[in-house]
DNA sequence: CGTTATTTGTGCGTATGTATT
DNA sequence: AAATACATACGCACAAATAAC
């Protein structure tokens, strides 16, 4: 039935889960029942089931028989489930990112020992990420001298103001002999300094979530670094962890 | 039909977790089709259907229209290392804790519902963790009345000012009936409060690393909510991610 | 205290679509 | 082209937990 390829629950499951991101739900008020949901939607009641499964699984809603469905998110900011770097690659798919300073060779002693290079010249681009109207992310990226070619290829990164739904990492991914196999992450607090305050909107000072992220290709060459800032009423970092037999 | 209380496509679900977690299917063959599993299992394709719905969401398996379904080996080739449960629970290999707040029942609302509880009890402990004579996280643990009561009998917890190299995780995997299975994490930043700042010896509103962490045993039950503030200048949080396929 | 209505959970059957081999 | 295998979607019946009466 209808659609051109997005199948009924998962538009069910988008369009829940952008309420309870927006906090439509926010104050403990349950979620309307299945029965509802099933009219609202003219689906069967199975198929708004399949879609709550998504969002249980994602952490977002939890669900008790005989009582009805419940939101999840207490902060009732942007969240993710990251757990592999195909998950950091795809993290644009609902986010925009805008160039806030182009792409462009620099000297940087700093990040070219981070990136394991020999010289200490690096390509480095600057740009905000934005959900919903609202910036929750800055980064600095910074490449060696062989990638950051390639990427000043592509326009989007090209210009100041410039706006796209790609990733970097996505890009070099595409443009790259051997495939990004590895990422290591580090994850800290540290108060906004002036710059970031100034891209994200908040004090100096503020508690923000700084992430470091070196992304090492097959053969264990860096190949970016990335440092991002979040602000963590816009954002909290999820992983789920398994157990290993 | 038939069992005293587990559902057929979560015993099902068990069953093949197992298999896999053995490396069963390690070397990229593929798991027996929808139709086999229910002729083997004697039960509807359905319900085969919605036993790998949860191992795809926990991210042990991928399938493929037309195809089959694999598992998401991590025996060899591309593992899926996030890093893992056991990660957490060797985490007080080199580090002490010291209880701040014995064992004790409270009522709690918010820490029950995440826990999702019916009732709104729970046993709760706090203490902080140090390594080298520097105190660098502080955590407060919230327990189902069922796994309270278990940890509440192991001596070191029971006390204000015990000192242990042990992990609450840890003693509830010895004790319960059920092994841990998954973990969930979010991670954000926030500025500390009084109690925070007086434990860590830091100023209020000091930028910390807060890190909630739900655990689930093998039936998806929670078994305990640990919510840690590290000081972010001797603690940062280090992952490594691999590609999968 | 039991009864009843509501709400979610489990399980099956069926039909049809789509991707792969 | 045909067979295989997973994906979507609807329908139904009954079970179990909860809440209101």
């Amino acid at each position: 039935m209808s659609r051109g390829s997005e199948p009924s629950y998962a538009m069910i499951a988008r369009s829940l889960r952008e309420q309870i991101l927006r906090g439509e739900f926010g104050d403990g008020r349950q979620l309307p029942t299945e029965a509802d949901l099933a009219t609202q939607f003219e689906v069967s009641r199975q198929t708004i089931r399949r879609a709550f499964q998504d969002l249980v699984s994602e952490g977002l809603v939890y669900r008790v028989p005989g009582r009805g469905t419940f939101a999840q998110s207490n902060s009732d900011g942007y969240v993710r489930q990251v757990g592999s770097v195909d998950d950091l690659m795809g993290l644009a798919d609902d986010t925009l990112m805008k160039v806030t300073a182009p792409i462009a060779r620099k000297v940087d002693l700093i990040s070219a020992s981070r990136l394991r290079l020999s010289s200490d010249v690096v390509y480095e681009l600057s740009f905000i990420r934005v959900h919903e109207d609202v910036t929750f992310c800055t980064t600095t990226v910074y490449l060696p001298t062989s990638v950051g070619k390639l990427v000043a290829e592509v326009p989007e990164f090209a210009e100041k103001g410039n706006v796209s739904t790609l990733t970097i990492i996505g890009q070099i991914d595409l443009k790259l002999s051997r495939p990004i196999a590895q990422a290591q992450q580090s994850i800290t607090a540290v108060g906004a300094d002036t710059d970031v305050a100034a891209e994200l909107g908040c004090s100096v000072g503020h508690p923000v979530l700084r992430v470091d992220r070196l992304y090492l290709d097959t053969d264990g060459e860096c190949v970016e670094l990335a440092i991002s800032h979040f602000l963590p009423e816009h954002y909290s970092y999820r992983i789920s962890l398994l157990r290993n037999g």
